[in-house]
RNA sequence: GGGUGCUUAGCUCAGCUGGUUCAGAGCAUCUGCCUUACAAGCAGAGGGUCGGCGGUUCGAAUCCGUCAGCACCCACCA
């Protein structure tokens, strides 16, 4: 008589149903007098696909949107693309290459030109899969970051920030991408422990007179006792807080020894540097050494940054090609010699190994130190090397250029207060001490790259003879003209004199943006739809992007909308393999989401997403999840087969129907009050096994089994009509995380016009629940259990009807028709005493009987009977011995004390009733 | 080196301001069932001295200290 697949098949509904929402428009919003709820995405990489990370995020999203829409809220997802600027620059420089081209040989237009077409081929994709898994994002708003309303606002932010004189430009040691030979910023490095090697190159002191010179008065002893001990060509360490130490070759000739992990850069060395209070070196204090291999005398320089125990105490100082040298040479006016081209070869600055790369260096110069006798040893050591975020096979260099730079205090002290006193609201709040600890320690931020994928700077050059470099920042070329007639000598000069700077903004200065950008707040402030949707309600996102993203999103909401960008922020976590380990391409440990979804359905890989995705925590993926989640939809499935094979009748209602429509009711209402709660703490896993709880325990399990007619038989009107009514509101609960499934089935469940959907059908309020009914219920599941114990260890079939014997005259149970019903009973009857041949079991201190006649085993059932006195006597001891601390009665709270006294009695009575029975069994 | 978390059943995790909704959930495991919605299922069952030690308290998974292990973030130690 069912016509229905006992399984069900998500294929079948899951592409019918999206193009329903998107044929009627449902996903799309604009302002109106409800209340907004707003989500912006996490805009993905254009050329990017699909991977878990996405699924996670994009899954959570989906389902706040959705449930706010079952909430009346008027709710917004706006979709969108980021172009990604170093990852598809060089994505786009792969591609060319394997057509023979090279970047350099195109020009700037031409490049963009290929870079356009790679978008539009590859663009978007990623926006098609998310449909996949039902994402009810507003795709008509579906924006770019390099789009005409967004790149205008990059620009226009940048001029006017350039005008408030928070961005600069200069000089500095920047982090160099060798490989997209752009600069980072320092977010952009990620530092990797290392095998590597420690070197100790010699430094012989110059014009070395071999005549003993010393260091400082009254530590010649220190020195002799030193020198002593030169027959090794180690170094020697004596107490090493007043030692010198000085090295000697076999000539006599003194030198210096110097650590380093990076021996390929010795050519670009211009100083050595000693900490003044080092003991062990004084004797260098104001000497010059040799550079080895490269023979430049250099001179010693003192500084206390040296750290005096590591190494030698003695540092090289190459000032371009390390943060902290550079720092040094600065304040000792060091000469910089810049050893590296672009691309990390040896450039012509160098007067070795010109054109070699860094890593070839490393190998050669290596052999050659050591030929020339000029390596002390070579030790292991670990050490922290950064790489590229985006290219991370490449190490990142320390190169000193000119760059574009905001000034960042300004947007710190914007930013952190809101975050701290909880404004905006972190899940889980233990990221704002990360976020507080990055504010407080605020770099300013690099934002040019030296790319042509991106927005390009808005800043003209005038031609000039000087050093020096004169600019102007304006929107457009023509506005820069203006400007620059501004400017004495520059009254008369044309478009064609002006050339604009080659370099591109980093993408994060276009995503700090998007919740503003995307309501066109930046180039209309005030209108209509920034009023309304700003500030968006929740962000959702990783955490690895707290410091590109969602704090700089916070510093430019202050800043142009002088409000925050969203009220909470939903960190998710890393999407992991179960074994813990991060899902990459060379593992292979990363499953395609888009054969998931084939295999398991939409539905049910969005439930194995979040069946274990508690906020901030890493979620370990397993298979298993997502069939949990297949066979949950099955669950519902076969529910509503049931339900839906009902023949209605008009016959009376049983009892047991009319007290399960009454006890289901609370346990519905308890449901939907705990899910709201859930919900409000972003504990949505928890919601959803709250849900998934109620309907497989409560519903499936006890409710429809105490309505079910039996075989081939009808149900009353009003039990089909509480049932279905039932069914309703699960399928609105089960809705934001599975819509498909349930979209499909409130169909049949609900009357609906054409265009309606179960996604704006408004989700109950909670209503005061009986907590007696809830009670009465559960002790009733307990009795059934118990019978159903006994039904199974004596091997009664299903069929073969019990009774039931209550040895308490005052015992009462509300819902003694769905025992009745549930347990297999022919009756329940109160008994004086009862049948000697009966199993027993106790629900709360009633005792209860189930006569078996000849079948039961008095050996058996003594063992079990004498067991639960033991514990239970065990359990009274305990109690009693609380109970006879007179601190505990004199302290304890008064509830808490009459609670012993209740547990003493109803021990005490276990006891009694336990012993009688044995007793009687016993004979 | 600094910071932030974490350690509870075989696995993944809940347990808020200390006391009957404190030892829980889901999955997995075991036993019995092809019972006419569902074997992607039904009915049962077992399983943890809450990381170690010490302290506060009448009472500690919960508060404090300490040790051990794990994870992540930040930082210029060559």
């Amino acid at each position: 008589m069912n016509t229905l697949a006992t399984k069900y098949d998500p294929k079948a509904v899951e592409d019918k149903w999206y193009k329903y929402w998107i044929d009627n428009d449902l996903f799309k919003s604009v302002p109106d007098e409800r209340e907004p709820y707003t989500i912006v995405i996490p805009p993905p990489n254009v050329t990017g696909v699909l991977h878990m990370g996405h699924m996670l995020n994009n899954t959570i999203q989906d389902i706040l949107m959705r449930r706010a829409r079952q909430e009346g809220k008027n709710a917004l997802w706006v979709p969108g693309t980021d172009h990604a600027s170093i990852a598809t620059e060089a994505k786009v420089v792969k591609r060319l290459a394997e057509q023979g081209i090279k970047k350099t040989d195109l020009t700037r237009d031409e490049f963009l030109k290929h870079a356009w077409d790679w978008t539009h081929e590859h663009g978007g994709i990623i926006l098609q899969q998310l449909r996949k898994l039902g994402a009810s994002c507003d795709w008509s708003r579906t924006a770019f970051t390099m789009d005409e309303i967004r790149s205008e606002s990059v620009l226009r932010v940048f001029v006017d920030l350039y005008n408030k004189g928070l961005i600069y430009r200069g000089l500095r040691m920047v982090n160099w991408d060798p490989k997209a030979q752009t600069a980072l910023s320092n977010e952009e490095v990620i530092y990797r422990e290392e095998n590597s090697k420690l070197y100790y190159l010699k430094y012989y002191v110059a014009d070395d007179d071999m005549t003993g010179e010393t260091g400082a008065e009254g530590e010649l002893t220190n020195e002799a006792r030193a020198e002593s001990k030169l027959a090794c060509t180690m170094p020697c360490k004596e107490e090493e807080s007043v030692s010198e130490i000085v090295h000697r070759d076999a000539e006599g000739r003194r030198y210096a020894v110097v650590a380093t992990t990076r021996p390929e850069t010795i050519m670009g060395d211009t100083a050595m540097c000693i900490n003044p209070k080092d003991p062990k070196n004084q004797w260098l204090r104001g000497k010059k050494v040799i550079v080895p291999l490269v023979n430049r005398v250099i001179p010693v320089i003192e500084d206390r940054y040296v750290d005096i125990e590591f190494g030698t105490g003695c540092l090289k100082v190459t000032p371009a090609h390390d943060v902290n040298d550079y720092m040094l040479g600065k304040t000792h006016n060091l000469e910089t010699i810049d050893i590296f081209n672009a691309d990390a070869t040896i450039s012509e600055q160098s007067p070795l190994y010109v054109g070699m790369t860094r890593e070839e260096v490393r190998k050669v110069i290596v052999v050659d130190l050591q030929n020339a006798g000029l390596m002390e040893k070579v030790e292991d050591y670990v050490n922290k090397v950064g790489y590229s975020e985006r290219n991370s096979d490449t190490a990142v260099e320390p190169r000193l250029c000119m760059q574009w730079f905001i000034k960042m205090q300004h947007f710190a002290d914007l930013a952190l207060p809101p975050v701290m006193n909880d404004d905006i609201k972190f899940f889980p709040p233990k990221y704002k001490a990360t976020y507080r600890s990055w504010l407080e320690n605020i770099q300013d931020w690099c934002i040019s790259r030296q790319l042509w994928w991106g927005h390009r700077i808005p800043a003209y050059f005038l031609p000039t003879n000087e050093e020096e470099e004169k600019f102007v920042v304006a929107l457009t070329k023509e506005e820069a003209l203006e400007k620059a007639h501004q400017m004495p000598g520059y009254e008369n000069i044309t478009l064609d004199d002006l050339r604009q700077d080659e370099d591109a903004l980093d993408t994060w200065f276009s995503s700090w943006l998007w919740p503003i950008s995307l309501f066109d707040g930046i180039r209309n402030p005030g209108n209509e739809e920034i009023k309304y949707y700003y500030p968006t309600t929740d962000l959702v996102t990783a955490p690895d992007i707290i410091f590109f993203w969602v704090t700089r999103m916070i510093m430019a909401g202050y800043e142009y909308v002088e409000d925050m960008p969203f009220r909470n922020v939903y960190f998710t976590g890393i999407v992991r393999d179960k074994l813990g380990r991060k899902m990459s391409k060379s593992l292979g440990n990363s499953p395609d989401p888009i054969e998931l979804m084939d295999k398991f359905g939409a539905d049910g890989v969005r439930m194995g997403m979040m069946l274990s995705a508690p906020a901030g925590n890493d979620i370990l993926f397993d298979e298993a999840l997502c069939e949990q989640g297949r066979n949950f939809n099955n669950k519902i499935w076969n529910a509503f087969r049931l339900v839906k094979g009902w023949e209605v009748a008009d016959i009376e209602q049983p009892e047991h129907s009319r007290l399960a429509i009454e006890w289901f009711e609370a346990q519905l209402n308890s449901t939907i009050a705990e899910m709201k709660d859930l919900y409000t703490k972003f504990r949505i896993s928890d919601a959803l096994m709250a849900i998934y709880r109620l309907f497989w325990e409560d519903f499936s399990a006890l409710y429809l089994e105490i309505v079910k007619p039996a075989y081939q038989q009808p149900i009353d009107r009003a039990t089909l009509d509480a049932t279905l009514n039932y069914f309703d509101v699960l399928l609105r609960l089960i809705h934001p995380f599975m819509p498909f499934i349930s979209e499909e089935l409130w169909q049949h469940i609900s009357e609906r016009a054409e265009g309606e959907s179960i996604m704006y059908a408004i989700v109950p309020e909670p209503k005061p629940v009986d907590e007696n009914i809830i009670k009465a219920m559960a002790e009733a599941r307990e009795i059934i259990t118990a019978v159903r114990n006994v039904r199974a260890s004596k091997n009664i079939a299903q069929r073969t009807m019990l009774q039931l014997q209550v040895a308490n005259a005052e015992w009462n149970n509300a819902y003694q028709p769905i025992i009745v019903k549930l347990a297999g009973l022919d009756t329940i009857e109160k008994v004086e005493s009862k049948d000697p041949t009966a199993a027993s079991f106790m629900v709360g201190t009633t005792e209860f009987a189930v006569p078996l006649h000849d079948n039961i085993n008095v050996a058996e059932e003594i063992e079990k009977l004498e067991k639960e006195l033991q514990y239970t006597q065990g359990f009274l001891a305990s109690v009693e011995k609380k109970l006879s601390n007179e601190r505990f009665v004199a302290n304890a709270p008064e509830a808490v004390v009459a609670a012993e006294r209740k547990k003493q009695a109803d021990a005490q009575s276990k006891i009694a009733t336990l012993q009688e029975t044995l007793a009687a069994l016993k004979g």
